[in-house]
DNA sequence: GTATCATGTCATGTG
DNA sequence: GGCACATGACATGAT
């Protein structure tokens, strides 16, 4: 089972089924370069499963920015992909009916580019992902070509010719190893590089030997090693006993309908550079589909396959990640807010109050817990799976519209479950049951304190009025007669610990910005530094070369006066008056400077 | 077990 | 004096 859970939970098949949920069709090319790839991470040990891939770590390097995985900057980024308005444009999620299909086809690195090219122009038509390729009379892997590391293309089979009878292309590089995906540097593929092979390994053999058929690249002892692969896939203990709603085998195996698709990896390509987004080294270009259209229930579905519109922004992924994981239940949405020890959901915006209370509690566990001692519940495992109940609940509950902007705001980054492969209604279900059982408890558990003691005390005002009232509403009401001297004292604490919780964090977002700032200007204060330094240095050796011809002048000068320089100096007073000078204290006598010629001839007659 | 970080809370100062 | 706000210090939980 444990083997199993492997399967499912890392790669790229976990893609396909997660995606499939919602019907999405999605260019991952982001989520595939370098760090930014779960498929990179699923090989990195048994806790690497792609549903832990902290999407929210990698937001701190996300295209060379150091931003705060809070920073509303980066929210605002996130929040303009241009994927997630596509995304919204979804209709209501359908469970999946069929899988995504793949066809890879490897071009070693070092191997010409003969067969990325005669797949680029053998009437492919829409088979290679406008975001990777253009139409340019070079065709598009020459650019992919001139990577010097390993590409991996995926490809239509409908776009294949059926007589198309060349080689599989992973042929050329099955001296190098059966396995299909390389990365840059390594001698060991990436699918392989557990000594085993995973779910892509398989998936990936699926699309050779489905997707492509035997007209095509069949015939390849790889091709047929990797669909033996997937037979033993399918043939592992314990995978009739999932229950995953669907058959996976046909799901998986039926109606194939690949999409074209490319991996690439290693420099990025043209069509990456023309997105503004290459330059940053090792770059993964993928492309998923799911082959219902019948789960495109949005207008999205019209650009149809081999559209390349649409990224997914990595908060969609991570909602994404929590279907896939069935975690989830209506109950979600409560409990995910039981952990804010306050109850307050300042700055939430204009979200609905239960959306605001799952954001604001994901927020919370995320780090800060504060004083929650009096919080029966912990913020850490407990809580993020809430966290992801909450996001599983509002994609059932919301609108397309509503659980996007959700996913806009939710900045919980939930790890999965232990039964991280199960079947998400399944265990939507049974969260929904739980709930049922012991919904009072947790809604007053998720109480904060403040909300629990106003509640003791009847006060019929939640601590986000209490605190966001203003001062003379607040004073009326306190003033009032209704109100005893208990329920006064704990207003005017609510009301002042909520308004200090607001300082406090202005005072240290204040404090962070100060620091930025002075960091700014130690920075260029530095370079002014390094530049006056500079500048130092080159007066200096200008003031040696002036020094040296002043040096030579002076020497020329003596000895057309007959005087050895190295007894006699000459003193340049600052009236612009020169005079000669011994070098020896002893003589200070100026030396009589010798006879003009004419005087020396004149002295010369007379005797 | 320790260091670091984020957050809440309290005490205190200031306007 | 009361209030709002700012901020240092401390506690707490998460990582």
């Amino acid at each position: 089972m444990q083997r199993m859970k492997k399967y499912f939970t890392e790669g790229l098949i976990q893609f396909a089924i997660l995606l499939s949920l919602i019907g999405v069709r999605v260019d991952v090319e982001t989520y595939l370069n370098g760090y930014l790839s779960p498929l990179v991470e699923t090989d990195l040990g048994p806790s690497s499963a792609y549903i832990q891939t902290p999407f929210h770590n990698l937001r701190d390097t996300l295209d060379g920015y150091s931003l705060h995985p809070k920073c509303p900057d980066l929210d605002s980024y996130f929040a303009s992909r241009r994927l997630l308005d596509e995304v919204r444009t979804l209709g209501s999620p359908r469970f999946p009916t069929q899988l995504s299909a793949w066809l890879v086809h490897l071009v070693p690195a070092t191997e010409p580019d003969t067969t990325g090219a005669q797949t680029s122009s053998n009437g492919s038509g829409t088979a290679l992902s406008d975001n990777v390729i253009d139409s340019g009379g070079d065709g598009p892997l020459n650019d992919v070509e001139q990577d010097d590391s390993c590409t991996v293309y995926l490809r239509s089979p409908s776009a294949a010719p059926e007589n198309d009878t060349r080689p599989c292309p992973s042929e050329a590089s099955k001296e190098d190893g059966e396995t299909m995906l390389w990365r840059r540097g390594q001698d060991v593929p990436m699918a392989m590089e557990g000594g085993s092979p995973t779910c892509r390994d398989t998936l990936l053999s699926l699309d050779y030997s489905h997707a492509l058929g035997t007209e095509g690249f069949h015939g390849n002892g790889l091709c047929r090693d990797m669909d033996q692969r997937w037979q033993d896939f399918l043939s592992l203990p314990g995978l009739d006993d999932l229950d995953l709603g669907v058959d996976i085998t046909s799901a998986i195996s039926q109606d194939v309908s690949l999409q074209d698709a490319m991996v690439t990896e290693g420099g990025a390509s043209r069509a990456e550079t023309q997105r503004g987004v290459g330059g940053t080294g090792a770059r993964r270009l993928f492309r998923m589909e799911s082959s219902d259209s019948s789960h495109w229930a949005g207008p999205l579905d019209a650009s149809g396959p081999g559209s390349s519109s649409g990224f997914l922004d990595e908060a969609v992924f991570e909602q994404i990640n929590l279907l896939g994981l069935g975690l989830g239940g209506v109950a979600g949405l409560e409990e995910a807010g039981r952990d804010s020890d306050s109850g307050l959901s300042l700055g939430s915006g204009s979200r609905s109050p239960s959306s605001s209370e799952a954001s604001s509690s994901g927020g919370r566990c995320e780090g800060a817990v504060g004083y929650s001692s009096e919080s029966e519940l912990s913020c850490s495992a407990k809580g993020r799976g809430l966290a992801a109940a909450a996001a599983m609940a509002t994609v059932d509950t919301l609108s397309p519209m509503e659980w996007v902007e959700s996913v806009r705001h939710d900045h919980t980054y939930p790890a999965p479950l232990q039964n991280g492969m199960g079947n998400p209604i399944q265990v939507k279900e049974e969260l929904l049951s739980e709930e049922d059982d012991d919904s009072d408890e947790e809604e007053e558990e998720e109480l904060s304190r403040d909300e629990r003691r106003a509640r003791a005390l009847s006060i019929p005002l939640s601590v986000q009025e209490i605190v966001g009232m203003p001062v003379e509403d607040f004073l009326s009401l306190l003033g009032g007669q209704d109100l005893t001297a208990p329920q006064v004292t704990l207003l005017r604490d609510i009301r002042r610990r909520g308004k200090n919780k607001l300082a406090a964090r202005n005072c240290r977002r204040r404090k962070l910005e100060a620091i930025g700032q002075l960091e700014g200007e130690v920075e260029w204060l530095e370079r002014r530094r390094e530049q006056l330094q500079r500048e130092q240095a080159q007066g200096a050796k200008a003031q040696a070369g002036l020094l040296q011809r002043l040096q030579r002048l002076s020497d020329r000068i003596l000895s057309q006066l007959r005087l050895c320089p190295s007894r006699y100096t000459l003193d340049c007073t600052p009236d612009g008056t020169v005079s000669v000078r011994s070098r020896d204290p002893t003589h200070r006598r100026e030396p009589r400077p010798p006879p003009h010629p004419r005087c020396q001839k004149k002295k010369d007659k007379k005797h």
